[in-house]
DNA sequence: GCGTGCGATTGACAATTGTCAATCGCCGGC
DNA sequence: GCCGGCGATTGACAATTGTCAATCGCACGC
């Protein structure tokens, strides 16, 4: 299948209690026989950037973790343009709405190469009645979904354009371990910080041309974290 | 006590079973012999415009529901600024992070007097375990925060100032069923927005004389909200 | 009644951001 | 290799928004 592909691929049953994020996802705590007793199939998928998990308003089935990679929620306009209300990375959950209402509120799109888990509402919703810290920690991911909503009102819609540009890179840069990151487009940027496609180049190139950051070809290679912070706090 | 004071006013202990809002909030579903089991104080509070419920990074030791009135959270940014990233009304449930966390995560301020229940962490965690029906009405607590949050990056901080204003002024009037309703000051207009109180002045200035809104001494009358919608489409 | 103070409004100007269009660079298909 | 397409960049200009300062209006205390 290629990259860029509108559907997530399936790869398989998940192995929960082996897999090496799961003390950072929702099952953290729940023992090996307790995993085992989970009857319908938690599903492990790897999604290409541009794979759709699901859309805006259509019937919500499914929780999702993510796993590795990163994931955009987005929201269309009335005006036909769209905004960006949240990234979720490994250890987030996405499409909570899914436990107390029948729709999902946004469309979730992959923005980097992805692994992720699909788990069916039921299972979590069962769990949650039957193990205590399933239930503590769902409380725990709805209240940093909160949080992380928060932020993209203070942070990334608050102040200049430049200010903003500037958190979101200190935003990304905070995952980078790996220098395979690929920076999201300007069109994805403009959608975060809910200002234009062009804006957003400019101020990207701007930035490179001052040195504040380095890429190629789109690639991240490094930063100057100092001066970037300099700038979002103003 | 002068109206404007710094704390709410202590009215008595909450009568939950006779609560009118009650089917509204969190203890929708229990019963009068269930109420009546809670061991812990629910305070009643009457809180003026200008009140302070609770301060950003204070410990949080209470989960509040609003029963009347309007209340703003607010958030201190880096650069001395501030920004309101909510606006809760009659049955929303505030300071729910006191749940999961040990601070508030915002300063919680009364916008318009306010009738608002003060109920002690312990006595919804320990109804959370015990009532479904409390629980569940929990999670949906929860949900609606963050679709209220979504809703203050997606219409209040996406578009022009003036498409802003418009939608905050819709989302305001929806609220409008008493005419003694007062418009917040340009100032919370412009950190509910994202703009600065002077633009927040110029365009509310701009919508009265285009006769838009109709207010008196800052006391809502009326509005064109045809003409509202359109803008807020824009 | 008369200041006094605070919030709202307005003006003038600068800075930022949006709009529209052209160009550039790169990648993949043929 | 060459072409076509898409995203990034840039330019020119208009529109919006911020900044700083002055003025206005009104409520309040004395």
């Amino acid at each position: 299948m290629k990259p860029n592909c509108t559907n997530p691929e399936w790869i398989g049953r998940a192995k929960c209690a082996v897999c090496d994020v799961r003390n950072f996802v929702l099952f953290a705590g729940l023992s090996v026989p307790e995993l085992d007793a989970i009857l319908q199939p938690i599903d492990n998928l790897h999604a290409h950037a541009g794979a759709m998990l699901y859309e805006q308003g259509a019937p919500a089935s499914s929780v999702f973790t993510v796993r590795s990679g990163l994931v955009k929620l987005k929201v269309d306009l009335p005006n036909g343009g769209q905004r960006i209300v949240r990234l979720l990375r490994p250890g987030d959950v996405v499409g909570l709405e899914a436990l107390v209402g029948d729709r999902y509120h946004h469309s979730a799109i992959v923005l980097q190469d992805a692994d992720i888990c699909r788990i069916p509402r039921e299972v979590v919703m069962r769990l949650d009645q039957t193990s205590p810290q399933v239930h503590q920690a769902l409380l725990q991911r709805w209240q940093r979904s909160v949080d992380q909503a928060d932020h993209f009102i203070t942070a990334l819609s608050t102040g200049s354009a430049e200010a903003r540009m500037a958190r979101l890179l200190i935003m990304l840069g905070c995952t980078v371990a790996d220098s395979d990151f690929v920076f999201p487009s300007r069109e994805d940027m403009g959608a975060l910080l809910g200002i234009t496609t062009e804006t957003a180049s400019r101020i990207i190139a701007e930035f490179r041309r001052r040195g504040l950051v380095h890429m190629d070809k789109g690639c991240y290679i490094g930063c100057d974290q100092h001066e970037l912070s300099r700038l979002a706090n103003s």
